[in-house]
This record gives C-alpha cells, sequence and structure tokens, in this order.
RNA sequence: GGCGAGAUAGCUCAGUCGGUUAGAGCGAAGGCUUCAUAAGCCUUAGGUCGCCGGUUCAAGUCCGGCUCUCGCUACCA
C-alpha cells in the first residue's frame, strides 16, 4: 500500500478563553481520532494546531482587564495547549499565531496577493475613538438604537430589538473603552473581492460532492445570497501588520492597520508547519505537505467556521497559487449541554480543563465520541456520561478484558493457552476481527466517528457473548482443549482491541497492551510498532504471558455525576444572579446593562409616559417578534407594535396597564404603523416582563 | 419572510439506489448463568418513521404543502 499523506488541522481555538466540551467534540476529538487512525495505518500524517492570538475580542479583554494583549494570548494559549495535552491530542505541531513566523508567512502571503492586485482598495468612514485613538469595532460601540430608542444597543446589533446594526446609525454613540464619544474618520482597507470569483469556487465546491450535507448545505446557502467583497484588514494595534511595502504601494497610512484574524488565521495552519519543519531541521520541509497536489488537506471544524473554510481560506489560496486545496471541511454541528446552549456569559458550560480534572481523557473521549454532533447538534448530559462509561466502557469492555485475563493467569499461569483443532465457533469468531478491523477503518475515512466506535464495541459484545457460549469454566475440567481454545481465542479479540481502541482511547489502549505483553503502536510509516492492520488477525503468541492488574475502566459513582450536575447548577446561578430556571436558553448577558450618561433633567421631560391598558394584543402576521396592541390611553386608542412576541403571549398584555410613551414619532413597521412604545423591563436572563402600574389609562408617568 | 440543516422506540442514533415483517446501543421487564468490575448471555415489551396530500405495483426513503427545533439572514419594540 502506497502511504496517502494526510495534511490535518483542527480549528485554531480563539485564546481568549478556555475550551469546553462542545470545542473538543467539535473540531478536536474527531481530528485526533482520524489522525491516530491514519498514522496507525501507515500514513503520512502531519496534524497541525495552534492558538489564535489576533482580534479585537482579544484587545478589548486586555483593556477591560488592565493588562496587554500579550498577557491575555499568553494565559489563554497556555491553558488551552494543556488541555490539549492532557486531553490526549495528538497534534504534530500545536504553534501560535503572535509567532515570528506566523507575522513574516501571513505578511509574505498578503504582500502577494496585494502584489498581484488581488485586492481591492476602499475607503469608508469609521468610529474613531479620539481618547484610545482607535478606531472601533461595532462592537465596541454602544449607543441609542435607531430602530427602538433602547439606550444600550451594541454598534452591530441592538439585543433589545434583534435589529442588526451598524454603529454609524447609533444616536449618542459612545465608545465601551473610555466612553469617549467616538467621531467618524475616514479609513482604507483592503477588501477581497469573493464575488469576482464566485464562478471558481463553485466550480470547485460541485466537484466536491462527497462533503457532508450540512456543509455543502451551507456553502450553497452562502453562494445563493451572492459572496460579497469582504474587508482583509482592520484598524486596530493588535496582530499582524499590513506590510509597508504593500501600503506604500498603494499610497496608503499602514500604520495600526493590521491583517484581518480571518485573514491571518487559517494562515497559521501554514506557519505551524513551517516552524514544524523548522525545529525538525528541515526549513522547507512544510512546502511538501502544502505546496504538493498529493497532499490530502483535511480542516476539522465547527460549523461556524464553514464559510471561512470552504470559501475564504480555499479562496485566499487558490489566488496565491502555490497551494494545495482542501480536500474536505467535515464540519460537525454543534453540541449542547444538559439540553441548553453551551454560554460563556451564563457560565453554561463543562470547561475541558475542569472535566480533566475529575474524569480520564478517555472517559471523556469515549462519552463525547459516542455523542459527536456528526449530522445535527448533540447534547452532552453528565447522567449519559456516567451510563455511558458504566455500562459501556466499564461493563462491556473493561470487564472482557478483566475475564478474559484473570482466567488466563488462573488457569493457564498467565500463559496464552495454544489453539488445537478449533472449532467452527472459534474459527468464526477469529475471522470477525478482520472484519471488525475493515468496518472501523471505513467508518473512519468517512469521518463516522460514532459509527466507528460502535463497531468496536461490537466487537468487544462479541467477545463477551463468545466467553458465555463457550463456558471455559466448565470445559476447564471436561474438556481441557476446548478451555485452552477458547481463552486463546478470546485473548485474541482483546488483543484486536487494543489497537482498534488505539486512536479513540489511547490511554486504554496502552495500558492494555501492557497487559498482553504487546509493544507501542506505530506513529510513522517506516515505524516497526504495532499497524492497523495487526488487529485484523491474532496477535498474541501461544505461551506470551499476559498479567492482571487493576480494573482497566473504573466505574464512576453516581456521586461524581450529581456532584458534576450542582457544580453546573451552582456557577451557572451564580452567573445569572436570581435565576434559578436554567430552562431559558435564551442568550443574554449576565452582566447588568451599564449604567448610561447622565442627563440633564430638561432631557428626560421630553418624555412623555402614560399608563396605557392593552385592550387587545395578536401576533403579527410574518414576523417573529412583533405583537400588535390596541392600548387604550383614555383620551385616545392607540395602535403600538410591540417587539415582544418571544417573550410574551398575547395573553400577557391583555388587560394590563402598561407604561407607554405616548410622544414617540410614530413609525411604519413590516407596512403597520407603531404609535408609540410600550416600556418593557429586561432581566440579566433576557426576560421581558411589561412595566405595570395601577393607575387609570392616560395618568403620567414621572 | 428567505436560505440551510434536522424531526425514526423511554434515551442516543442507524436506515445505501424506493423493495419482504423499520434496525442498533443504552434503559425497562422476565429468564439463564457465575470466569468477571452488582459483571455476562438469552428472551420480551416498546415505533401512526413530525403532520397532510401526491407520484408509484411498492414511500421512513421521491415530489408538493404545513408544523416544530437549530443556525445564518431580512424585517423588526
Amino acid at each position: 500500500m502506497t502511504a496517502t499523506r494526510y495534511l490535518v488541522t483542527s480549528a485554531l481555538p480563539y485564546a481568549n478563553g478556555p475550551l469546553h466540551l462542545g470545542h473538543a467534540a467539535g473540531a478536536y476529538l474527531p481530528g485526533d481520532i482520524f489522525c491516530r487512525f491514519q498514522r496507525l495505518r501507515g500514513n503520512e500524517v502531519l496534524y497541525i494546531c495552534g492558538s489564535d492570538e489576533h482580534g479585537a475580542a482579544i484587545l478589548m479583554r486586555a483593556r477591560q482587564e488592565g493588562v496587554t494583549p500579550k498577557d491575555v494570548v499568553d494565559r489563554s494559549h497556555e491553558r488551552i495547549a494543556r488541555a490539549f495535552e492532557r486531553f490526549g491530542m495528538s497534534f504534530d505541531w500545536y504553534g501560535r499565531t503572535s509567532s515570528a513566523t506566523h507575522h513574516e508567512t501571513s505578511a509574505a502571503f498578503f504582500e502577494k496577493l496585494a502584489g498581484e492586485g488581488r485586492f481591492v482598495l476602499r475607503s469608508e468612514e469609521q468610529l474613531f475613538d479620539p481618547e484610545a485613538k482607535l478606531f472601533l469595532a461595532d462592537r465596541f460601540v454602544v449607543g441609542t438604537c435607531p430602530k427602538c430608542g433602547n439606550a444600550n444597543a451594541y454598534g452591530d446589533q441592538c439585543e433589545a430589538c434583534g435589529s442588526s446594526l451598524s454603529a454609524k446609525d447609533l444616536i449618542d454613540p459612545r465608545s465601551t473603552l473610555t466612553s469617549a464619544t467616538p467621531v467618524l474618520r475616514e479609513t482604507t482597507h483592503w477588501f477581497l473581492p469573493l464575488g469576482d470569483h464566485q464562478e471558481v469556487l463553485a466550480k470547485w465546491i460541485a466537484s466536491r460532492v462527497d462533503w457532508k450535507p450540512n456543509v455543502l448545505g451551507q456553502i450553497k446557502s452562502w453562494m445563493e445570497g451572492g459572496l460579497e467583497d469582504r474587508a482583509m484588514t482592520r484598524d486596530l494595534p493588535w496582530g499582524v501588520a499590513v506590510p509597508k511595502a504593500v501600503a506604500d504601494a498603494a499610497g496608503v497610512d499602514a500604520s495600526g492597520k493590521v491583517l484581518y484574524v480571518w485573514f491571518d488565521a487559517p494562515i497559521g495552519y501554514i506557519s505551524a508547519t513551517r516552524e514544524w519543519s523548522q525545529a525538525h531541521g528541515d526549513p522547507d520541509g512544510w512546502r511538501r505537505w502544502w505546496q504538493n497536489d498529493e497532499t490530502q488537506l483535511v480542516h476539522f471544524i465547527g460549523k461556524d467556521n464553514i464559510v471561512f473554510h470552504c470559501l475564504v481560506f480555499p479562496l485566499m489560496l487558490h489566488l496565491h497559487g502555490d497551494y494545495v486545496l482542501p480536500r474536505d471541511v467535515p464540519a460537525n454541528e454543534f453540541l449542547n449541554l444538559e439540553g441548553q446552549k453551551f454560554s460563556t456569559s451564563r457560565n453554561w458550560a463543562v470547561w475541558l480543563d475542569d472535566a480533566l480534572d475529575e474524569f480520564p481523557a478517555d472517559y471523556l473521549r469515549y462519552a463525547l465520541c459516542s455523542i459527536l454532533p456528526e449530522s445535527k447538534d448533540a447534547d452532552f448530559s453528565w447522567r449519559d456520561f456516567g451510563a455511558r462509561i458504566n455500562n459501556e466502557l466499564a461493563d462491556t469492555l473493561g470487564n472482557l478484558v478483566h475475564r478474559c485475563v484473570t482466567f488466563c493467569v488462573r488457569s493457564f499461569e498467565g500463559r496464552v493457552p495454544p489453539l488445537e483443532g478449533p472449532s467452527d465457533v472459534d474459527r468464526e469468531a477469529l475471522d470477525q476481527l478482520a472484519r471488525t478491523t475493515r468496518a472501523v477503518a471505513d467508518s473512519i475515512e468517512h469521518y463516522r466517528f460514532r459509527e466507528a466506535l460502535a463497531e468496536l464495541m461490537n466487537l468487544a459484545r462479541h467477545g463477551n457473548k463468545y466467553l458465555s457460549d463457550g463456558e471455559p469454566w466448565k470445559t476447564k475440567k471436561s474438556d481441557p482443549r476446548a478451555c485452552a481454545n477458547t481463552i486463546h481465542v478470546a485473548l485474541q479479540i482483546v488483543a484486536s482491541l487494543s489497537i482498534l481502541s488505539d486512536p479513540f482511547l489511547p490511554d486504554i489502549a496502552q495500558r492494555l497492551r501492557g497487559r498482553l505483553g504487546l509493544g507501542a503502536t506505530r506513529r510513522e510509516p517506516q515505524d516497526a510498532g504495532l499497524s492497523w492492520d495487526a488487529a485484523a488477525q491474532p496477535l498474541l503468541e501461544v505461551g506470551a504471558t499476559v498479567h492482571d492488574g487493576e480494573a482497566l475502566v473504573p466505574k464512576i459513582e453516581d456521586s461524581a455525576i450529581e456532584a458534576q450536575l450542582a457544580k453546573l447548577e451552582a456557577a451557572s446561578r451564580a452567573a445569572t444572579g436570581t435565576a434559578t430556571e436554567a430552562a431559558d436558553a435564551s442568550s443574554s448577558a449576565a452582566a447588568y446593562a451599564p449604567l448610561l450618561p447622565t442627563i440633564a433633567f430638561e432631557d428626560f421631560a421630553k418624555i412623555d409616559l402614560r399608563i396605557g391598558r392593552v385592550l387587545s394584543a395578536e401576533k403579527m402576521k410574518k414576523s417573529k417578534k412583533l405583537l400588535r396592541c390596541e392600548v387604550d390611553l383614555g383620551f385616545e386608542v392607540r395602535q403600538i407594535l410591540a417587539g415582544v412576541a418571544e417573550h410574551l403571549t398575547p395573553e400577557d398584555l391583555i388587560g394590563k396597564q402598561v407604561v407607554v410613551v405616548a410622544n414617540l414619532a410614530a413609525r411604519p413597521m413590516l407596512g403597520t404603523e407603531s404609535q408609540g412604545m410600550l416600556l418593557m423591563a429586561e432581566g440579566r436572563d433576557g426576560k421581558l416582563s411589561p412595566a405595570t402600574a395601577a393607575q387609570e389609562a392616560g395618568a403620567t408617568v414621572r
């Protein structure tokens, strides 16, 4: 078999916080299983990852914490890298995009594309914070929403009304960094004209018929919407600087300009590969991987990264011209936690390193692998975790090993007994080894890791049945030869399992091989270790010594599971204040909304607040959020559209006496005019409830 | 509203090109067993394949419509 060359990447984790189990299940565990398998198989594998350390969010976090961006990424990089190591990730290189090599590589990449006229320069006005001397990403401007009047709308989106906004449209904008009033200032950026290359991309995608439907569907969705130019640079003091030569050639002052994080991050795969080859004393070695048509480039990512890995980065590679394009991008969907989305702000999460403090990596790997969100969003629950480990991994696999080995130790002095005159059943059981080896391999090749794991566990179930049927504890006296055959075959099954489980459960597999006196598995094509195909045939020599020991897979106590549940609830409650209803899946910031700047009394006096009685309320057609209400203000009845349908039913409002902004300019929405605004109180859990008062309709509110 | 993905047993999920009685694991019930980690094996129960209509000799599978969930997007207090 000629070795295939696999260049595999897992999405670069963003160095802004720790990893949770959802990350692990999305891009990392599948990539690791794939790589470990391909190495065992004898293929050439280079597995690359690293920390993504640029971007506005990291800069902002640093400012909030009063530290430098480098402090933030150093800390995160450390924590993430350590968690990966403990989780058993077998990266050949784990880099970071703040490295010199990366800066150099991505700047050169940018320079080449710029030199060949691949970008479009465009100037536009953006908000600038004169105190911080920074251009502000939309996210870092707050102000009054022009649509709904919410005074705390973010520049990219108003969380009150859900509007997508541009920061420039905010009324009374201010910087979240300094509270200064931003000013409009012109700035120039390099745009990648994706639309110009839509046909090339469409053609390329059309050749990828074997990609997962969720990936192709996403791509199709983007393509049909028409690809738009995307800015590949930003005004930020943190990141890979726009090369001076490029800026000079364009006649642009590049000071304070960096590459957009989504331009530089995927290049991180390339620069990490360069670092790897430098570290191996072969500075040009990376080219053999990236600049070679025979390389199978595979990106493991979560579904949020599809557009970049399937359209933007491939286009960048294509335009550059020297690189291979991805062979496959097996993106996973998302993992939920106990039925709800992972949420950092609500602290609804299980952090990978915390989980590794409590349970062996292989337990997490097993449980996550059996529920990987391969075709749709999946759910991690602690009780399910406990059941899978105890009922499957411990009872089916761990106990099979134990019963075979202890029997061998007690009845055959720990030596693999000979196989003499095997029965049909014995032969059939040995034949199963080849079938399972093939089936598991086939599943992994198609990125069906759940299926692969199930196939592997089926062999363990076969083993248990084979033992029960053979009843060696009876034949030990009645038919010693049959007894020996049964134990011989059962041990061969266990031996194969020690290979087949290696990609999934590297630690358990290794300890198992230790007990069977088997050596290491193959890491490189030429290396002499045990190969994947070894699992297809009997592996143990007659007379070889096996050892008994502590349980290979100790069970988890129920109390440990309950403790995790309690911990999760407690952390969530602490983050969301009094909210105990964990069932609320609506996303919202856990913190109190920041206090707005002081206003003059005269400003306040302009607002005419009245009590209104809600006469009727009904859902608006064609709208997810709007309720159409008729509100009696005493002196007249108004039609008011309230964007609360996701929180309240019409019955929640009908008959209520609520506070109304009575002198708000009327505005049409979805063709219907709204003549005012109902005031709502928004809790930190994001839930709305009407601001009510027990006064007659028309009463003023001061 | 538009686009994409999904909905199959109590739970987690398979189900290929339309083809016999819709499968697996876990859980449940009953039985057997004792080498073993209160383990193992066997048997059984459990499904209107989200809903409605259509094509077909035949639909979980193909087509149309609808409902719900998730994501993106539009409108939007």
